[in-house]
DNA sequence: AACACTGCGATTGTACACAATGGATGGTGT
DNA sequence: ACACCATCCATTGTGTACAATCGCAGTGTT
């Protein structure tokens, strides 16, 4: 019936993949935000059509949006069987979170050594902007800006492929921060993000480095992966099963 | 006229992306190949019409199949312009490099930790057909294989986003070994590879490490690019000026 | 009553037709 | 003769129709 064919939030993000095709952009940041918002919850099936509909474009569209954010992680494309939003298990959480402490590490040594007062000022404000979002109750959007922190901060690395290879985990760690985060607790300290940005501002790599490897220890304890993963384990693994929106009723008949 | 649908290598590779559709996944891997090889140069148009002619499918599966690369490095993909064979620039060279530094030393890690004895007979008869290649002359199936080598080794590190990452970086820097390396040296040399296996298989992290870190300086050590890189890069520069396949006499009228 | 098989519906996979964009070429004016 | 501009052509971008595939429900059999 009625389209959103509204831009919604327009922001200039230039620094995204350089395509100058808007529709493609804009179908594939909402879908991603949605994820990432926890608007759509791991296992949702994602027609084609229905989204086709919903953004007012065709099909083709929709379907490269899909395929971006299989290769990024976030969406699962099943052959024959259409896209779903994918419900990382335990052990692929624990090999995103590996992969982050590594490359989070040579982030944090690049960007002491190479970014600007300029992107420093950025990363200020995306800190603000993330308190504001938790101070508001909107724990999907802190969650989002959280992660764009940390991909602005690769983007201060100045190295191609490692800003690509972030990008994809850190949708994915939302992803699993969405799915696995215990409770209430704040889950992402934008004080340890304001103390690692001035310890790059001060150009104190060891430090910098510090800050975010205890940075990343805070993450992974606050999810319930490592031991008592007994719960939600569960749930990750059978929510493929209960594919529609509506969270009512499904588990009781297992 | 005549269409080359014989599947050619149809090696069942299964440690891809799980992906079932075959088409798909043949004229990527043929195009894939062909780039490694050296078969396309750097800056040649990859026409749709004219790929779809040639594997006898639609442009809809060719432009997948480009998606799919350019995500990987390996074309770029200019809007309204069509693909090309990317052309990495000096600065990008370095970049994939220092990358690839990082996630080797990872890799080789893991693999001491995780390698099972069938992956490493895997490695090795990969050596071997790698050292084939190179006796053989076919430099171009070298180049690839050696990156082959390293994708394996990628997959005995049990981590799947590193394997999705390496995959990206071996690609780009094959291409850039096809471009950059000086003359005819032995460009990876193969028995850096067995030595690497040999301290794998005997469980030695520290000296796996050691290993990998001198191969990649060798790696980069025969390339152009450090310093005295003022003919190559000229050239990397104005590679996209010369798209057609036929490298006759286009650089004449600069 | 439970299992297996077959037909149907829905959704994805592919090809093709049309629209839009960019570059090239030829003409004209100064 | 050179530069500028308009038109044309080639190539890509998008939408849509048709074909193939899979899951599911209904039906029959053991």
């Amino acid at each position: 019936m009625n389209e959103q064919l509204q831009p919604l939030k327009k922001q200039p993000r230039a620094g995204k993949a350089g395509r100058s095709g808007t529709q493609d952009d804009i179908v594939y940041a909402h879908i991603f935000e949605a994820i990432l918002e926890q608007r759509l919850a791991p296992g949702t099936k994602l027609s084609e059509e229905a989204l086709g509909e919903i953004f007012g474009v065709s099909r083709t569209i929709i379907r490269r949006a899909l395929s971006r954010l299989a290769h990024e992680g976030v969406v699962l494309l099943r052959p024959n069987r259409g896209a779903v939003v994918a419900s990382p298990s335990v052990e692929e959480a624990r090999q995103v979170f590996m992969a982050r402490r590594l490359v989070e590490r040579a982030i944090t040594e690049l960007a002491v050594q190479h970014a600007t007062a300029e992107q420093i000022a950025e990363l200020r404000q995306m800190v603000n902007d993330e308190r504001d979002s938790f101070s508001r109750g909107d724990r999907g959007a802190g969650i989002r800006l959280s992660g764009e922190f940390h991909l602005k901060l690769a983007e201060a690395a100045k190295n191609t492929p490692l800003i690509s290879f972030q990008r994809s985990l850190v949708s994915q760690t939302s992803l699993i921060i969405a799915q696995y985060e215990s409770g209430n607790r704040s889950h992402c300290s934008y004080d340890e993000h304001t103390q690692l940005i001035d310890a790059i501002e001060k150009r104190d790599g060891e430090l910098a480095v510090n800050l975010m490897m205890h940075h990343m220890d805070h993450i992974d304890s606050k999810l319930n992966l490592d031991e008592e993963s007994a719960s939600d384990d569960l749930h990750a693994v059978f929510s493929h099963l209960l594919q529609t929106k509506k969270p009512g009723r499904s588990p009781a008949k297992l």
